[in-house]
DNA sequence: ACAATACCTTACAATTTTGTAAAGTATATT
DNA sequence: AATATACTTTACAAAATTGTAAGGTATTGT
């Protein structure tokens, strides 16, 4: 469960944008530069953008992007389930029936429900945070969160559980 | 931003050896079965539980595996990232630094900040769920989380957004 | 008009994740 | 000891995601 390439990209796309306000245009290469992007994935990350309505395009020598609404007026949520679809796959139970065609668990499901209430949980943070906040940069407003403990900076995480290749918690057991 | 086929399947098999308590010992071929799994899938996945330190696995004729602690010591947070990895890769910052050998927000990141706040906001959730939980069946303890809304039921996601190729919101605007 | 500029679309290559296959190792029962 | 059973490991095939490439379309300034 994790943030995808496209999300995160996407997002900074946007607050390029956004951080000039409504009426500030950008091209795709200034915002490609700006990311360390290259031009036709920002291309794409931007086209993405635009089909959801969270940017607009004009073209012609004139052209580039602009963002549609104000910065907050639009929340985080919109803006990653635009670049990566909602957060429980709505074919979810098909999607994931195993060898089967019909799931096992069609009629009464602890996990979905469980998985369920976490999406719920997550939404409200993101409907919950603006653009204009993260814009504006932290702390995010956490009286909204209460639960969001601290920070995690870039250092913090460094000693957090690694992927899975990484930490074989087996691997060296003395083989006699 | 979601729950992964090994997340989605892993956490199943080991509901499966939950459900029976401590001292139940199952086959992989049982727990395929009942998850309709193949078994070789199955097998990989137990695998990746066992050497995160989850379940136990015994050999020969009369092996199997069972889980390793009660059902109500385990969280659910450590099921996924057992499974999945923490929920923001630690090296996040090099990893998408783009075309670029670093990130060019590396001395600043509003990103960075908002989505180590949403991890630590979900850690939160999953740490405060332990597997006993989810095998009692929901309501899960929403006193612990008020802000999860609702149980989001399948038909519920029927009518919300769907992947990014099936809702152009553009798509047939009237060319004149 | 025409050319320069900037977005748009489609196809495809590279990478990662998902799932399968097969041969190997350990243990209990006979 | 032999054998059946059940986990283990490694390699690989299939599918999805990520990122690139190239040619097309629209607009504006000259």
């Amino acid at each position: 469960m994790r943030i995808t390439a496209v999300e995160e990209y996407g997002l900074r796309c946007l607050l390029n944008l956004a951080r000039g306000g409504i009426d500030k245009q950008m091209s795709i290469s200034e915002i490609a530069e700006n990311e360390g992007l290259s031009v036709p994935y920002a291309s794409k990350l931007l086209s993405i953008l635009r089909k959801q309505g969270l940017v607009t395009a004009s073209r012609g020598r004139s052209g580039g992007f602009h963002i549609s609404r104000l910065p907050e007026q639009i929340t985080l949520y919109e803006v990653l389930t635009a670049l990566g679809g909602p957060l429980i796959d709505p074919n979810h139970c098909s999607k994931y029936s195993g060898q089967l065609e019909q799931c096992v668990h069609i009629d009464y499901c602890t996990v979905h429900d469980v998985l369920g209430g976490l999406a719920g949980y997550i939404q409200t943070f993101l409907t919950g945070t603006t653009i204009k906040e993260i814009i504006d940069g932290l702390p995010v407003d956490f009286r909204k969160h209460p639960e969001a403990p601290f920070e995690i900076s870039d250092k913090a995480l460094e000693g957090e559980l690694s992927t899975i290749e990484h930490t074989e918690k087996e691997e060296m057991k003395s083989k006699e």
